[in-house]
DNA sequence: GCTTTTGCCTAATGGTGTTAGGCTGATCGG
DNA sequence: CCGATCAGCCTAACACCATTAGGCAAAAGC
């Protein structure tokens, strides 16, 4: 038969596109295959199943956003680095939606650190350098942030925001602005 | 044959059951079947199907949650007020997590405003009467609340804050600090 | 008591995931 | 250049899940 040159990265990638189209949760093994042009079972050869399928998808999407984020960031700081990230996630969700649904699938130890998950955090990290936050502090503030970018991109995907006025886009900015002066005035240990 | 006396309720109840077991998105029309002790074709007199029995899942948990935020929420206001309701939602994600993931499945429009989604809406609304907030800052504020509560606990539920210190729960009460201190001091259009 | 409804059943179909094993085009040592 | 090996693809086969159609008998209403 015609070999069509298959591999675990290309077939990640048409699982890619496929989760985009249909979503990621009805990125199906067959499906694929058929999009591919071949029989199902080939596909074994370059993944090990739909679990993995899954993975490879979601390590694929870590990768883009990582790179989309490191690009947002350069030679930005303070209230521009904290827009430039939070939009990078928010652009990468709405453009991709079926990619980032599947960075956001669990996966094992091992693999969540071999992933680009690591260089999420360190470019978060980074952008508080602009601010002046010793630790525990800026522990505290990676994790807010990094809630707060999923939870809104998640909560905007949905069309959570749809139906009230004023638009996301208006929200988003007012919100960074909040963030900005938050992690500008972060409050010590004592009720301030 | 033995009639169990099954209804839309408690296969609803009994798929929560089974998502916080195997995980929403592992539940199964068969599975649950099964557990309830009849033929799978017989719970299509109860649920259209497995999307509607995701649905009702779905709504079951968006009941009780909204149940456990008034309770937690009551006489409450200010700071305490924002611990509960976050609390009621990370407490409800560890004690179920198959139901939360259950709550965040996308529904047609018609399905949500009937469900308890708009009563999470107006909770953390009246939160927000504690606060010295004006439209359209309290819309913002809405977003930015509810987008952290759901991002934090997404991200707790999947083991992120598992691997570094310091734990999840002390940076959840100086989040919520951090928060407390946000909505006291919102900042206005310009940039103070 | 008889009818109607309704809760459950079995039978049957089609789709998906996965394993086993075969064929053939590509590749590489000589 | 040629034979051996390997890799990429195939078909066959099985188990499981979702769903529809149609039947039977328990429960509910007149």
């Amino acid at each position: 038969m015609e070999r069509v040159g298959l591999t675990t990265r290309r077939v990640a990638e048409a699982g890619a596109e496929l989760a985009d189209e249909v979503g990621f949760d009805r990125v199906t093994v067959s499906d694929l295959a058929r999009r591919l042009g071949v029989a199902t079972p080939s596909l074994y050869s370059h993944v090990a199943g739909s679990a993995d399928l899954r993975t490879q998808i979601a390590l694929l999407a870590l990768e883009e956003m990582a790179d989309r984020s490191a690009e947002a960031l350069a030679g930005r700081s303070g209230r521009e680095a904290l827009a430039a990230l939070g939009g990078s996630y928010r652009g990468y969700a709405r453009e991709h939606p079926g990619r980032y649904a599947a960075a956001r699938l669990p996966m094992d130890t091992a693999t969540a650190v071999a992933s680009a998950g690591p260089r999420h955090a360190a470019m978060t990290r980074a952008l508080l350098r602009g601010y002046d936050l010793k630790e525990p502090d800026a522990t505290h503030a990676v994790r807010l942030l990094g809630s707060l970018f999923h939870g809104w991109s998640s909560l905007e995907l949905a069309g959570g925001f749809d139906h009230s006025a004023p638009d996301a886009a208006t929200s988003w900015e007012r919100v960074v602005d909040a963030l900005d002066h938050l992690l500008r005035t972060w409050p010590g240990e004592g009720r301030s």
